[in-house]
RNA sequence: GGUCGGAUGGCCGAGUGGCUAGGCAGAGGUCUGCAAAACCUUCUACAGCGGUUCGAAUCCGCUUCCGACCUCCA
């Protein structure tokens, strides 16, 4: 197995080498979507990212069970201990049942993240499909004292937790501060100290969503349900675990605490971030209102955009960004990206009609190799795009004839683009019912060569034209014409 | 205020001690009935000020500005 990949662990706050726990077995937690509203494209961004991950340790040929959790229950507005969960608020505010709108989002969100052409987890668990096992786990915290219960809601003590463990470790953030700056909110008074946080939060009489317990009626708190998950379908310490960069200093850190606190063992091995999409420099999020919702993207149908990108050009675009660094969201980057794209994608469909010589004249292991090296590093997907635009050049300049590409090299240079392009990437041609169609531009394009060959450019030309108002390019060339979409 | 991360050419975005990132846009050329595409060439760069070094966009210090997290959010 080719394995030389460097991952960037926030545990430890530096790239190491990927060592699975278990090769070549891979057990990989990502926080899913609290599905509640909508995603919109920030979220998107943390789900490609982690499917270029998934994708890519399968091409290595791990073994990897993908767990990415539904979170259809307990997530409270805002931190308070009482107050209701998003989901009976939502209800409340569509006159729907809560259930009826973790259905209507889950729906959506899955219709989204396969526009993207995102994977399916290997497993996709829901928080209310796991109530059982979260009040396990609060049981086992509480029984190792880590917790306590006041009045039918149960605390996670974390000054207690943080005598004997770094509560802060994925954050690096002193305890000190931490007490000094936490906001003084109301209600919290049956809490013992500032920081702790519920694991289970009784239910008022009004509350919809509720489960028995044994601390009375209630719902579960914010963190428990992927410390509960997270262990069930991948164990009490697994290889990785993931989310976006916003959840690492309360959510993955509480979630330590609840691991270590009921199995004393770190939930993961490797924790992986990734960053926010920006909107004008400032984060895409629910609450500061800049979201973007993916049908408003594909559409255009949004003040900033001045039209509508395809769902892969806006994955080429995402991934033409390391899944660190911050990615700006504007019409003219993603221009940019989607006439890239087109370029990448036309490229590739030139791989078919390129005619084979004796001799080559490009190096296309050496090209194989340097994109490995760039997933390697850390899954860095913009550097392998780069290569692979080198990859695209060779194509053009084949099909030119303007070089030279032997049979061997011919059928190297197609995995290349197979593995890299299609499986690792996961970009795919976006054509629709191109078989129909194609017999169609065929016979079109016949009509309009014998016109040219009597020098009837009117035409030609009137053929050329019209077919470009609808979308559709022609491309003369010594082999005769291709035509694309637009 | 604390913690962390940024500042790269017209735009997006890699890189991180010496060697072209790449895409888009711009300029010139080749090809071409026209157009487009493609290919070739080319232009604009590392926030500022010091320091380390034979050599710094890259390391160190300071300054300015920006962002994220510390309150639900991927």
């Amino acid at each position: 197995m080719n394995n030389n990949l460097v991952v960037y662990n926030t545990l430890t706050r530096k790239k190491e080498t990927f060592e699975p726990l278990n090769a070549p077995f891979v057990g990989m937690y990502v926080c899913g979507p609290t599905v509640y509203s909508d995603v919109h494209l920030g979220n998107c961004r943390t789900f490609v990212s982690f499917d270029l991950m998934y994708r890519y340790l399968l091409h290595l040929g791990f073994k990897v069970r993908y767990v990415r959790n539904i979170t259809d229950a307990g997530h409270l507005e805002g931190d308070r201990d009482e107050g209701d969960d998003k989901f009976s608020k939502k209800a409340r505010l569509e006159q729907l049942e809560p259930m009826e709108i973790v259905q209507r989002y889950t729906i959506g969100f899955r219709d989204v993240m396969q526009l993207f052409n995102t994977l399916p987890p290997s497993i996709e668990p829901t928080a209310t499909g796991h109530i059982a096992e979260q009040i396990e786990m609060i049981k086992q915290i509480i029984a190792n004292d880590f917790a306590y219960e006041v009045n039918g809601t149960v605390y996670f003590d974390v000054e207690k937790y943080s005598q004997e463990n770094n509560y802060t470790i994925l954050t690096n953030r002193h305890m000190d501060d931490l007490l000094a700056n936490t906001r003084e909110l109301g209600g919290q008074e049956e809490k013992r100290g500032r920081l702790d946080f519920a694991l289970w939060i009784k239910a008022k009489p009004e509350h919809i969503m509720r489960w028995p317990s044994p601390w009375g009626w209630g719902f579960p708190g914010w963190h428990i349900e992927c410390s509960a998950m997270s262990s069930k379908y991948l164990g009490e310490t697994f290889d990785i675990h993931g989310g976006g960069m916003d959840l690492a200093a309360t959510h993955h850190t509480n979630e330590i605490a609840q691991s270590q606190a009921c199995n004393h063992s770190s939930p993961a091995k490797y924790w992986l971030h990734t960053n926010m999409l920006t909107v004008n420099g400032a984060r895409m999020s629910k609450s500061a209102g800049n979201g973007f919702l993916p049908h408003e993207l594909f559409t255009g149908e949004h003040p900033l955009l001045t039209r509508g990108y395809s769902p892969m050009a806006v994955r080429f675009f995402m991934l033409q960004a390391h899944y660190r660094s911050t990615l700006d969201f504007s019409n003219d980057a993603l221009e940019a990206s989607d006439k890239g794209f087109k370029r990448l994608m036309n490229a590739c469909a030139l791989l078919e009609k390129l005619k084979v010589s004796e001799k080559s004249d490009v190096d296309i292991s050496s090209l194989r190799q340097r994109c490995y090296d760039a997933m390697n590093d850390d899954f860095n997907s913009p550097v392998a795009i780069a290569e692979l635009f080198e990859a695209a050049r060779i194509i053009n300049s084949v099909y030119d004839g303007k070089a030279s590409i032997s049979a061997s090299d011919l059928q190297a240079l197609r995995s290349l683009i197979n593995d890299f392009v299609f499986d690792i990437l996961g970009l795919k041609e976006e054509t629709s019912q191109t078989n129909d169609f194609s017999h169609l531009m065929d016979f079109i394009i016949k009509l309009r060569l014998e016109a040219k060959s009597n020098k009837d450019y009117v035409t030609s030309d009137k053929i050329r034209i019209g077919l470009q108002e609808m979308g559709i390019q022609i491309k003369d060339g010594k082999e005769g014409s291709t035509w694309n979409k637009v």
